[in-house]
DNA sequence: GTTTCTGTTGTCAC
DNA sequence: CGTGACAACAGAAA
């Protein structure tokens, strides 16, 4: 599931749900998930606390406790964030639950267990976790973006999904992107031209604007996220056929018309 | 029935 | 810097 977009829903979907309500107690029901705490702190910090307002930073969600604590969550490639009614029975992959003063919980739900739950003892301790992350995808400028690019010598594909570069784009995201700036994914970053990289700029402004408000990555008529899995992929603007390779150890989809390999 | 492959996330060794 | 193995798991493909 979860690239920025993604997260962004989560962190709507925990603020709704905790709203202003107290943390009557957690439930760990696979401590496998928890990542720098134990159950036991985990259950001592955040039973009879309430949460403040979540704030999202990349693919990360962090939640501020009415305490010192921070919570913080990342999704992996399979986690999510359910709110659920009183008496709503454990789900196979709910891994922890804060139980609410009113019944309702917050689930942390994820099959594979690839990342999970973190609880900073302090707002620099949080900080501490997410150092190392490059600027969010959402608010990059176009000079950052421009010096990012330049500097490296990886493919640009490689660039856009290193969240030590630009926290946020994942392997939906960059594909999509680059396919709407017509950048073929493996051009080198630092070889791109002063046009192609503002195109790039442009096409992730204008993909997260779509895909923000909708909690994930479109899969319209129109993008290209809605053709990954059809049997014979067609490119969306030219109707001519996708094409499916491996980059980065990651399947890439392009369109050899739109996004030529030289240049 | 069983094995193999794939995947919206990462890290690590080479 | 790039590539591949791996982590953990389910569902589809072979």
């Amino acid at each position: 599931m979860p690239e920025l977009p993604d997260v962004e829903g989560f962190r709507r979907e925990l603020a709704s749900c905790v709203d202003g309500r107290r943390i009557e107690r957690v439930e760990v029901a696979d401590a496998g998930v928890l990542r720098s705490v134990t159950p036991r702190r985990l259950r001592q910090t955040l039973g009879g606390r309430r949460l403040a307002e979540p704030e999202r930073r990349g693919k990360w969600l962090l939640a501020p406790t009415d305490g010192p604590a921070v919570l913080l969550l990342h999704f992996g490639m399979t986690g999510r964030l359910v709110c659920t009614r009183p008496g709503e029975p454990l789900a196979p992959h709910d891994r922890v639950a804060l139980v609410l003063d009113d019944g309702r919980a917050l689930r942390f739900r994820d099959q594979r267990k690839l990342q999970g739950v973190w609880l900073a003892r302090s707002a620099p301790e949080a900080e501490e976790i997410l150092s190392g992350q490059g600027p969010d995808a959402t608010s990059v400028s176009r000079g950052e973006l421009d010096r990012l690019l330049s500097g490296r010598r990886g493919r640009v594909k490689s660039v856009l999904v290193d969240q030590a570069a630009l926290a946020g784009l994942g392997n939906l995201l960059a594909d999509e992107i680059l396919w709407r700036a017509r950048v073929h994914p493996a051009r080198k970053a630092d070889r791109l031209t002063a046009a192609e990289r503002h195109r790039i700029h442009a096409a992730l402004g204008r993909v997260m604007s779509g895909a923000l408000p909708a909690g994930h990555v479109p899969a319209g008529p129109s993008w290209l996220t809605g053709q990954r899995d059809a049997p014979e992929p067609a490119c969306p603007r030219c109707r001519g056929p996708l094409r499916r390779t491996r980059l980065t150890g990651r399947t890439t989809v392009w369109c050899p018309r739109c996004q030529p390999e030289g240049e």
